[in-house]
DNA sequence: CAAAGTTCCTGCGAGC
DNA sequence: TGCTCGCAGGAACTTT
């Protein structure tokens, strides 16, 4: 589900619901997600209030009163849905269409994994069913730092951001690049280098910027490390995808939902992403119409127009 | 069958 | 020659 656009999506749904709010009971309905969860997490965080949801990457970041650090990852499927709980009052401004798990009588599903209950009534609830997401705690922000210490910097400036988070320029870009043997699309789905893309938004980057996702990295860096046009272009493209989708509330997955269980505003389509054997749309006003190729690099599916990327 | 993500393992080439 | 290191590519995890 979940790559930038999306968990920005969902950390703003998560500040409006959690910032100020006490945490009053942590249940977890099984042992662990991708990885087990940290030891005493219902006991560490029982109590505290939720000072600020940020984001780094694709994670979410919670901190709290007492200077733990939440810290949370959706994986392929992850999902935080905002409910009411028993009895809440009927002041919360979000809360699940379904109200499946905050039908408490019926119980949860069988992938609800983590739920958080709050001072003011509400539920939020971790649903997940392949389980490629994670949630980890830490003891304070030097060990949160410590653990996002290798992810690469980020695309588009926001306040939602964690603090100090390195921002991505094209001449930074073009640095990274330069040594990369490996193709452009795998080099921009690498978090080292970039953070916050997935294979999505790299195919419609790509796309956009009219550049092949099978061209080598270290071509769109001149000789002196410098940016080439090209990069250029694939740096707008980058900044302008994620910029639409995050204002469009990330809702250019199929099936994403944000935290009130609702699709995003604008379920725009993509332009290569899933369309394999439809027309291309073209790009810069070009009309095209060569049918959208598929093909697989480092074992996940590039969407491409043969036409307009080079 | 394929899936929006990450981690781990293996193999290869470079360099000492 | 042989070892180590780093990079690149692929498999694995899981459920629908």
């Amino acid at each position: 589900m979940p790559e930038l656009p999306e968990v920005e999506t969902v950390r703003r749904g998560l500040e409006a619901a959690w910032e100020g709010r006490t945490i009053v009971s942590v249940e977890q309905r099984r042992h662990d997600l991708r990885f087990p969860f940290p030891p005493g997490l219902a006991e560490r965080v029982r109590g505290r209030t939720v000072r600020r949801v940020r984001r780094r990457a694709k994670q979410l970041i919670v901190l709290l009163d007492d200077g733990q650090v939440l810290r949370s990852h959706l994986g392929m499927s992850g999902r935080w849905t905002l409910h009411r709980g028993e009895g809440a009052g009927a002041t919360l401004g979000v809360y699940h269409r379904d109200l499946r798990a905050s039908d408490v009588s019926g119980g949860y599903g069988p992938h609800d994994h983590l739920v958080l209950s709050f001072d003011d009534g509400h539920v939020a609830v971790y649903t997940d069913h392949r389980r490629f997401g994670w949630v980890d705690l830490f003891d304070g922000i030097e060990d949160l730092h410590a653990a996002l210490r290798d992810v690469g910097p980020e695309p588009l400036a926001m306040p939602g951001l964690v603090e100090g988070a390195p921002m991505l320029t094209v001449e930074g870009l073009a640095l990274r690049l330069a040594q990369r043997r490996t193709p452009i699309k795998s080099a921009l789905l690498d978090q080292r280098i970039v953070a916050g893309l997935g294979n999505i938004y790299v195919c419609e980057a790509l796309h956009r910027a009219g550049v092949s996702p099978r061209r080598q990295a270290s071509t769109l860096v001149q000789q002196s490390g410098r940016p080439t046009e090209r990069l250029k272009r694939l740096f707008d493209a980058v900044v302008q995808v994620l910029e639409e989708a995050v204002a469009s509330g990330g809702s250019t997955l199929a099936d994403f939902r944000g935290v009130d269980g609702e699709l995003g505003y604008f379920p725009h389509h993509f332009r290569v992403y899933d369309r394999e054997g439809l027309p291309c749309p073209g790009r810069l006003g070009r009309p095209c119409g060569r049918p959208v190729t598929r093909f697989v690099q480092s074992g996940r599916s590039t969407f491409a127009c043969g036409a307009c990327q080079r």
